[in-house]
Order: C-alpha cells, then structure tokens, then sequence
DNA sequence: ATAGTATATCGACTTCCATCGATGAAAGGA
DNA sequence: TCCTTTCATCGATGGAAGTCGATATACTAT
C-alpha cells in the first residue's frame, strides 16, 4: 500500500509571479556591490548629494562611480537631476520601501 | 576672491565601514537572482521546506537548486538541518531583519 | 549486500560585471 | 573663441556567477 504523496512542506502561500522575482532581484543586484550599498547609505542620511562629492568620497575612478550610479538609476533606486554643472542624485524612497517590504516590513 | 571650497552635499553623517559595506553587499548579492528570491519568499510563508519540494517547484535542474541553497546559507540567509534523507531548510530572521534595517527600517 | 532515492559537489561553458583609461558632451569663465 | 571643470559613455580586460551533466555521498528499504 502506498503512502500519499507527501507535502513535506507547507502550503506555500502566494507565490511571486516571475515578473515580480526578476524586479525585485534586479533592484537586490543593485545593491550587491560595496561601493553602491555606501553610496545608497550616504544618500539616505543626506537627502541629496552631487557626483563630485560621491568622487571624493570613495577610492575610485570617476568614470566607475559614474557606473555605479547609472545601475542604481537604472533600477529606479536613485534619481537624478542637473543644475548648472552639477548633477544631484537623491533616493528614490518609493523603491526602497518595497524592498523593505519583500524582507518582510 | 575664492570662494570657500564648497561643500556640495549635506554631512554624510556615520557612513558603514568598508566591512560593513561587504557584508551587507554580501547578502544583497544573495538575493540578486530571481530563483533565490523565490526561494526566500516561499520559505518566508512555509516556517521550513524541504528540498524535494524546492526540486519540484521550480523549472531547473536539481544540482542548480543546490547552488542556490548554498549560496544563501553561505550568506548567512538560509540555515538547512537534515532529518533521515531530507534536508529542511528555513530563513534565519536575523540576518533578514538586519537588511531590513539597512533599507531604513 | 544491493538497489533506489535525496542532496551535495565537481568540471566545463557561457554570460555578466567591476574597473580603468580614453574620449565625448555640456556648461562656465577668461 | 578657447580653456577648464563636471559628468557620462565607450572599449577592453580580468574575474565572478548561473547553468547543467556527471559523479559522489548519505540514508532507506528489501
């Protein structure tokens, strides 16, 4: 006689759809280098902060925090905007939220 | 007349020390795939879920579900305990509430 | 012992990413 | 106009990471 097919685990509730995965693992990508978890850091406790700081503030070439602030950007966690010869980027608060929530806010 | 050598960006209060960063960045990384945030989403909603059943509910191959796992218990996300043949594994809060915390909780 | 099942590790391949120097674009000052 | 400063992009390179088949390990059952 057979046993039932076990569910060794719990029912699983909701499940995240594939888009919602490959969203939010792009947006924890970002955030999976050194460098761009202080960047991050500094802008949350600054409110807004210009390239030129950002290029003193680390070991870095500039074109590499240049990098680094395009992948932030291109996954909606910083914004930016110019004045004058400066650009200024700051966070972007909606986008951290829902990470906080994914771990569980 | 100069003028003062201007501070662009606000004070950049307590900025993460470089191990700090690492770690962190470290357990971002983690979470940068889409398979592994499945994973740590369904294991946030089941308490504990054995590999069998991971095997079974994603489309990849069962060596490539091990990689996975292993790669979120060596960051600390994921604790395993085997029990006969199977292997149970289960989040560990800590960690997740720590990078919870990092995104302004 | 032998066979079967459940996980983990290994080796290889391919794709992705961090970094830098060189260059481009835009703005301001002399 | 020409030069300088600020920032972004390009191209190249070395290294890390996702994937799978093959294999190893550990446990159960017969």
């Amino acid at each position: 006689m057979k046993t039932l097919p076990v569910l060794c685990c719990g029912p699983a509730t909701d499940p995240l759809d594939p888009e919602a995965r490959e969203t939010l693992a792009a947006r924890f990508r970002a955030l999976s280098d050194p460098t761009r978890v202080a960047i991050v850091n500094r802008l949350a406790s600054t409110e807004e902060c210009c390239v030129c700081d950002l290029n003193a503030a680390f070991e870095l070439s500039q074109p590499t925090i240049s990098h680094h602030l395009k992948v932030l950007r291109d996954a909606g966690l910083v914004e930016s905007s110019r004045r004058g010869t400066w650009a200024y980027y700051r966070l972007v608060p909606d986008a951290v939220r829902e990470l906080r929530h994914t771990l569980g806010g």
